[in-house]
DNA sequence: AGACCTTTGAAGTCT
DNA sequence: AGACTTCAAAGGTCT
C-alpha cells in the first residue's frame, strides 16, 4: 500500500492521505517515466484496438499478459516511490491544484474544526471535464441515480438498523445536501461548459486537444440540469441525496439525466420493490476512474471496461504523487463521509446482502462459490506461469 | 440474465 | 499479523 499510517489522529484510520512525497528531483524522474508510460499507452492502445478489431486473436492474451507483467514492474517501482513518508499533504497538496480536471468544490473540511473551509477545498478547479461526467461526479462516486426524481427507496439501515441517529450535519452539506430547490454553494462556475482546452496526452499516446465539448452529448450539462437542481423530489428521503444507495438490482446507469431512463427506472422499481443497497464508498483509484473513464473512451475509441481499466490502470501509476494523493484525499473524505451517514454500514453487509436481491439470501454458501471460482482462476494462472 | 474481464484500494474474513 | 477475498465502477463480451 502507498499510504502509511499518519499518526495524525484520523479516526477513520484510514491513512491513504499520507502519501509519500519525495524531493523534486524524483519528481523529474517521475516526470520521465510519464514520458515512458505515455509511449506504452501508446502501445498498449494500439494492441488494444487491434485486439478489438480484431475480435480477440488468440495474440491477444499473450499480449496482456506481457504488457501486465510490464505493468507490475511500473506498480512495484511505483509503490517504491510511495513508501517513504512525508508528512506536508496538507500543506503541499492542494497549494497547487495542478490537476486540472479535479472539481474542488467550496467544501467544508470535515477534518477541521467548525467545519471550516480547508485550503484544500476552497478552489473551484473545475476546468476539464469528462465526457458525459458531471463536474461534480468525483464527489458523487456512487452514480447519479440516486439524485432522479423519483426518490430512492430508503436505505436499508434508515429502516433496518434501530438506534441510527441521521443526522445532516454541516460537515455533510457541503458534500451531498445542497439547499433544496438550489446547488448551494455550486456557482455558475461549476459548468463545465466553454472551459479552458487543455491540450493532453490522451491515453492512447497522441497528442490531442481535449475539450470539454459536451453540448452534444446527451448529457450533457447545457441540456440537462445538474441533478441536485432537481430540488427536494430528488433528495434522498433523509433529505441527504447520497448516492451511494442504489437498488439492489445493482448497476447504475449513466445517462441519469435522461428523463427516458428515469421513467425506466421508475417502472423498474415499481415492478421490483426490493431493498437498496448502500454500496461502498469508491478508494481513490475508483474515483480516478470515473473521472478519467470517458475521456479515455474519446480518445482512444475503446468501449470496453476491461481494456479501459488496463489503460486507467497504468495512467494511474504515471500520476504523480501529488495527484494521486487528491484522489486519495478525495477517497478519504468520501469515506468519512460514508461513515457519517451511515455509521452502522459495513462492508460485509453488501459481502451477504450482495446486489442481486433479497438481503442475507447471497449466504456463504454463495460467497463459497465465488471463492472458489477466485481460486480456480488463480490456480489456472498458477499453471499458465509454470508453461 | 448474469458472470466475467480488468484495474487499485479499502475492508472484511480466515488462518 | 499477514494472507486472502470481496466489492466498489464500467460496459462489452461470453455463457
Amino acid at each position: 500500500m502507498p499510504q502509511l499510517s499518519s499518526g495524525g489522529g484520523d479516526d477513520l484510520g484510514a491513512n491513504d492521505e499520507m502519501i509519500a512525497f519525495k524531493d523534486e528531483g524524483e519528481q523529474e524522474e517521475k516526470i520521465q517515466e510519464n514520458a515512458l508510460t505515455e509511449r506504452d499507452l501508446a502501445d498498449l492502445k494500439s494492441s488494444l484496438v487491434n485486439e478489438s478489431e480484431t475480435n480477440q486473436s488468440p495474440n491477444a492474451a499473450a499480449i496482456r499478459r506481457a504488457q501486465q507483467g510490464e505493468q507490475r514492474g511500473f506498480a512495484e517501482k511505483h509503490r517504491e516511490h510511495l513508501d517513504g513518508v512525508s508528512k506536508h499533504q496538507d500543506g503541499g497538496i492542494y497549494k497547487t491544484p495542478t490537476y486540472p480536471g479535479y472539481p474542488f468544490l467550496m467544501l467544508p473540511d470535515p477534518y477541521l474544526p467548525n467545519g471550516s473551509v480547508s485550503p484544500s477545498s476552497n478552489k473551484v478547479s473545475v476546468v476539464q471535464q469528462s465526457h458525459g461526467m458531471h463536474p461534480l461526479s468525483s464527489l458523487l462516486p456512487y452514480g447519479n441515480e440516486h439524485f432522479s426524481p423519483s426518490p430512492p427507496h430508503l436505505p436499508a439501515d434508515m429502516s433496518q438498523k434501530p438506534g441510527v441517529h441521521r443526522h445532516q450535519s454541516q460537515d455533510l452539506s457541503g458534500y451531498y445536501s445542497l439547499p433544496p430547490g438550489g446547488v448551494g454553494q455550486i456557482t455558475p462556475s461549476m459548468s463545465w461548459q466553454g472551459q479552458p482546452v487543455y491540450p493532453t496526452l490522451s491515453p492512447c499516446g497522441f497528442r490531442q486537444p481535449y475539450t470539454s465539448n459536451l453540448s452534444s452529448t446527451p448529457s450533457s450539462f447545457s441540456r440537462f440540469p445538474h441533478p441536485l437542481m432537481l430540488g427536494p423530489s430528488g433528495m434522498h428521503p433523509t433529505g441527504i441525496p447520497h448516492p451511494a444507495i442504489v437498488p439492489p438490482t445493482g448497476k447504475q446507469d449513466h445517462d441519469q439525466y435522461d428523463r427516458g431512463m428515469y421513467l425506466k427506472q421508475e417502472v423498474k422499481q415499481q415492478k421490483e420493490p426490493k431493498k437498496p443497497v448502500i454500496k461502498k464508498p469508491l478508494n481513490a483509484f475508483m474515483l480516478y476512474m470515473k473521472e478519467m473513464r470517458a475521456k479515455v473512451i474519446a480518445e482512444c475509441t475503446l468501449k470496453e471496461s476491461a481494456a479501459i481499466n488496463q489503460i486507467l490502470g497504468r495512467r494511474w501509476h504515471a500520476l504523480t504523487r501529488e495527484e494521486q494523493a487528491k484522489y486519495y484525499e478525495l477517497a478519504r473524505k468520501e469515506r468519512q463521509l460514508h461513515m457519517q451517514l451511515y455509521p452502522t454500514w459495513s462492508a460485509r453487509d453488501n459481502y451477504e446482502a450482495g446486489l442481486s436481491g433479497v438481503e442475507g439470501q447471497k449466504n456463504k454458501a454463495d460467497w463459497g462459490k465465488r471463492k472458489k471460482r477466485k481460486r480456480e482462476k488463480l490456480q489456472d494462472s498458477g499453471a499458465d506461469n509454470s508453461l
